[in-house]
RNA sequence: GCCCAGAUGGCGGAAUUGGUAGACGCGCUGGUCUCAAACACCAGUGUCUUCACUGGCAUGCCGGUUCGACUCCGGCUCUGGGUACCA
């Protein structure tokens, strides 16, 4: 009797689902363990093979935990917002909230369908009102609170006020914006309640503030990067500029010093918190305001420009400042005579992205101002020039320039024909590169001449502080996280502006009482006619039908920072968790998702855990305890290529097949692998597939449409999404689980290849034919195994246990096959051996398993909850070791010792065999080396 | 460019702490069963040499440490992820 897959799957899936076997409730009874997935974006393409990888691995510590006695908190549920699904609304009409629910719909059928043990009681969903009101909420308090040095801790805003109306912000030791002023009480008291109002925004955790984004015109809306090709819209090909917007910002950078220290508190891979701790790039060094040189500047131009340097003992070599193009002092600095040169440049350097920029380091751009600074430590002209290497976001915006130390700095020198200083004696070769030592003495510096690194940093650095031009700082490379988003499919801000004197508005948050505030109907997806995003078109959205809402909306981060709690208590009408619930399941005790989430959503997550944590509601420091990232399965991806010239107003969008696309100028764009059979596109598909391709022309060969192929990873944006679903009914979920997690070690990336997959559809099989001979009858006896059939189960244990505990989830599945293989080699059909074994079997493969032990005689729906077979090691102790001999490294010979033999008798043994003997060809070897129970290698 | 990974047979991979390189599986070759095929089972399968035994070579490339290196160190090459509005 075949084993029937199809049925017998549905069949559990059925009971698991009728009979709540995975609910899960606080039972303080039970060690708790909370095994949480990177929850999905429910993209329109359904499920794809990449998802399950982690999914599976995560449902099999669940399972496996449960096995071993824990109280398993393992949930699931959608982030919901979301760029794709307003795309599609701009295409279709389409409200996002329908095309959601749809896809959500999918997913879930999908994801029950490869047998997970999701508690789905408590499914949470970001875009869902009874959700996102949390998502509000904790933005109002963030923007409630200000971040307290002092106290290293948020505090309330309210006893900020209070605390400033007593005796100003000098004694305040706060995280603030670096232009706040300094004010006394009386001035305090003295202040409208919108200078007041204006001031406090210097403190809150979350606040507007101006941003540069790509902005396209003819689009009227922001662009991410990722939306940009070749500096051109990918939607349509329109031009993009760099432009500065009000924009919600988050404080993330109060907590920079807390963000690299948790870090050490949690196990998570080296790799990842090395990143973490790169992006938020502390780095310790000094600020330094030099003095503009009033005779060429125009009027209000800055006293000083202030710059930071990790390498202030340079200072002497400075010979330029750069300023960033974007800078607000630019035209205040710019001569005359320079002032074409310079707009010309600055808006060159305005279509350039910033990743543009900062790739393209080998091409030396830049601008003279016409202007000087003068550097305070020898009174030297330094001219004042442009470059867009300096970005205005980071530091000061400014930077100053050090050729003899700096590689970067030397280009432009000479690129500029500027002096190139030598600083230090130890500097070598400067006429031909940078040499950035700090070995050595100082020269030709002043006040440090003679001295050493660490001598003439404090030195200058005291020099600096005395006059109040300088100071020692640390500077973090983490920017304030930007919080808008110019669309229509995310949270609402729950926020309103008033006070509207011009064009100053200030924003006050709605009470809590009025949350959710849901997101309005409007009549289409796109920016309004005068270039405000789409919550504008919602009409008569006005806060008490007086003032303007927030018009942006969150982004899609906003809903995945805290997700993990409402799991907890997913339907708390009250609170966004109960404190019960928060301090019976604490923290994730393994997060499972992609590494692409190192320094997004894993520092944002982290950011707002801490922010709860201060205010009270939350125990952990760090949210996830353990985070294993799994590698990407990446696809197979199909590209057609945009002729260059037939792009803009007016013009129909010309394509060239690949094996012609040498003849012309294109952009390579990712077409839908499901419209692109063999590599061969579907014409008339493709003209359906997007709307700004509906007028599409091709130039084909041999009447055929050639798409260009490429492996990279496999996402919605990439169009190259691989369904799971025809495996699953083609040999069903226990062997897709086996097989996914036989391709290799979970953490590393591979491209998607069902080839293979086979082999594990037999190992069901091999398992089936255990239980049933050929001719369907169960064979399964109540015998006494032998010890050989102990020995096969015993090693079995262990090594699935030693390998489920280092989450190395490929070789398990290798060891249930060798358990198997021995097992049918024995003939062994023992219930003892086998119940064992499938209880063993049961995280990857539970359908067969639940099955099995059915057949066994135990209780439907008891396997999940069985108990974790117990390894014996004095079932596996062996008389004697088999030793190789090695010879000079190289193994010539195995020779067997009792296990307990001492290495005397093991080394007088090994020299008296035949093979050594022949190696030695008589003479004594130089040394002879034992190791007990691994090897022996015999030098000459 | 910068930050972080990875590279082992025809293919996916194993080797957990420096100790037999290639477990397990796919594929392939030969055989058993069958009218035939599928399934299943048995045997072989890194490469060169050889009838065979044996031996040489071999973990991306170059060099080093060690009795011994896929594993540690230095220098490269290529591939992937991130690079702040994809999530």
């Amino acid at each position: 009797m075949e084993y029937n897959f199809k049925e017998t799957e549905q069949k559990w899936r059925k009971f698991w689902e009728d009979n709540q076997t995975y609910k899960t409730e606080i039972d303080h009874a039970k060690p708790k363990y909370y095994v949480l997935d990177m929850f999905p974006y429910p993209s329109g393409a359904g499920l794809h093979v990449g998802h399950p990888l982690g999914y599976i691995a995560s449902d099999i510590i669940a399972r496996y935990k449960r096995l071993k006695g824990f109280n398993v908190l393992h949930p699931m549920g959608f982030d919901s917002f979301g760029l794709p699904a307003e795309q599609y609304a701009i295409q279709t009409g389409q409200h996002p909230a329908i095309t959601t629910e749809e896809n959500i719909t999918t997913y879930i059928r999908q994801l029950k369908q490869i047998g997970f043990s999701y508690d789905w009681s408590r499914e949470v969903r970001t875009s869902d009102a009874k959700y996102y009101k949390w998502t509000q909420w904790i933005f109002m308090q963030l923007f409630k609170h200000y971040y307290d040095k002092d106290a290293n801790k948020a505090l309330p805003i309210a006893s900020l006020v209070e605390r400033f109306a007593v005796s100003g912000n000098k004694d305040i030791n706060a995280v603030c914006d670096e232009d706040t002023p300094n004010f006394t009480a009386e001035e305090w008291n003295g202040m409208s309640e919108q200078e007041q109002q204006t001031l406090l925004l210097k403190f809150r955790l979350t606040f507007p503030d101006d941003s540069v984004v790509n902005w396209c015109p003819a689009l009227g809306t922001v662009l991410a990067n990722d939306e940009i090709k070749d500096g051109v819209s990918e939607r349509g090909g329109y031009p993009v500029e760099q432009k500065k917007m009000k924009q919600w910002a988050m404080r993330i950078t109060a907590y920079a010093d807390r963000l690299i220290d948790g870090l050490n508190e949690v196990d998570w891979s080296d790799a990842l918190k090395e990143q973490q701790r790169n992006w938020i790039g502390r780095s310790t060094g000094a600020s330094v305001k030099f003095k503009v040189d009033a005779s060429t500047v125009q009027e209000n131009a800055p006293e000083f420009i202030e710059v930071f340097t990790t390498r202030v003992d340079t200072i002497y070599g400075v010979s330029f400042m750069v300023i960033a193009p974007e800078h607000e002092y630019v035209p205040f600095l710019t001569t005359a005579a320079q002032k074409s040169t310079v707009d010309e440049y600055v808006k060159w350097v305005a279509s350039r992205t910033e990743l543009d920029r900062m790739s393209e380091v080998k091409k030396v751009t830049g601008a003279f101002t016409g202007s000087y600074v003068i550097n305070p430590f020898n009174d030297e002209k330094v001219p004042i020039f442009l470059a867009d290497y300096v970005l205005a976001g980071y530091g000061t915006g400014a930077v100053m320039g050090v050729p003899s130390g700096d590689q970067r700095d030397w280009n432009f020198a000479k690129y500029f024909d500027l002096p190139i200083v030598p600083i230090l004696d130890a500097q070598k070769d400067i006429e031909e590169q940078a040499d950035n030592t700090k070995e050595g003495k100082y020269i030709n510096s002043g006040i440090i001449d003679g001295m050493g690194y660490k001598e003439a940093t404090a030195t200058l650095t005291k020099w600096l502080e005395e006059r109040g031009i300088g100071k020692g700082k640390i500077q973090y490379r983490l920017r304030n996280a930007v919080f808008s988003r110019q669309r229509y499919w995310g949270e609402p801000v729950p926020a309103y502006f008033k006070n509207g004197s011009g064009d100053v508005s200030l924003p006050y948050l709605i009470e809590e009482s009025e949350l959710p505030l849901e997101l309005p109907v409007i009549d289409k997806y796109l920016p309004t006619e005068t270039g405000e995003p789409p919550l504008g078109r919602a009409e008569g959205w006005k806060y008490k039908g007086e003032y303007e809402y927030e018009l942006s909306t969150m982004p899609g981060w906003a809903g995945s920072s805290w997700y993990w709690y409402r799991y907890m208590d997913a339907q708390n009408e009250q609170e966004f968790a109960s404190q019960e619930a928060i301090n019976y399941w604490k923290a994730v005790d393994l997060y499972l998702g992609g590494s692409e989430h190192a320094t997004g959503h894993l520092l944002y997550s982290r950011f707002w855990n801490k922010f709860l944590k201060d205010l009270g509601l939350v125990p952990e420091e760090e949210f996830a305890k353990k985070l294993i990232n799994q590698g990407m399965i990446q696809g197979r991806s199909n590209f057609v290529y945009r002729v260059k010239s037939s792009v803009g107003e007016g013009k129909n969008p010309v394509f060239v097949s690949f094996g012609l696309k040498e003849q012309y100028e294109t952009t390579p764009i990712h077409v839908d692998v499901n419209i692109v059979s063999n590599d061969v596109l579907d014409l008339n598909a493709f003209k359906n597939w997007r709307s700004d391709f509906e007028n599409a022309e091709f130039i084909l060969e041999d009447g055929k449409y050639i798409c260009g192929v490429e492996v990279e990873k496999m996402s919605k944006s990439k169009y190259n999404v691989v369904n799971p679903d025809v495996l699953v009914d083609k040999v069903g979920a226990d062997t897709l689980r086996l097989y996914e997690m036989f391709l290799g070690p979970l953490e590393q990336a591979k491209p998607w290849n069902t080839n293979g997959i086979d082999g594990s559809f037999r190992f069901i099989k091999k398992v089936w034919r255990l239980f049933y001979d050929d001719l369907g009858n169960f064979k399964v006896k109540d015998e006494t195994p032998t010890p050989a059939e102990l020995k096969v189960l015993h090693t079995c244990i262990k090594k699935v246990e030693e390998d489920l505990e280092r989450y190395s989830f490929n070789t398990v599945v290798s060891t249930l096959m060798i358990c198997v293989n021995d097992l049918g080699s024995l003939k062994c059909a023992k219930k003892a051996i086998l119940q064992e074994l499938v209880i063993l079997m049961s995280p990857y493969t539970p359908h067969i398993a639940e099955e099995l032990w059915v057949l066994l005689g135990n209780e439907a729906g008891t396997i999940s909850y069985a108990t974790f077979p117990k390894f014996n090691a004095s079932l596996l102790v062996e008389a004697n070791f088999d030793y190789p001999i090695s010879i000079n490294g190289k193994v010539r010979a195995n020779i067997s010792f009792p296990t307990d033999a001492i290495p005397a008798d093991i080394e007088a043994g090994v020299l008296a065999n035949e093979v050594v003997q022949k190696w030695l060809e008589g003479k004594a070897p130089k040394k002879v080396i034992v190791v007990p129970k691994r090897i022996v290698n015999v030098v000459l």
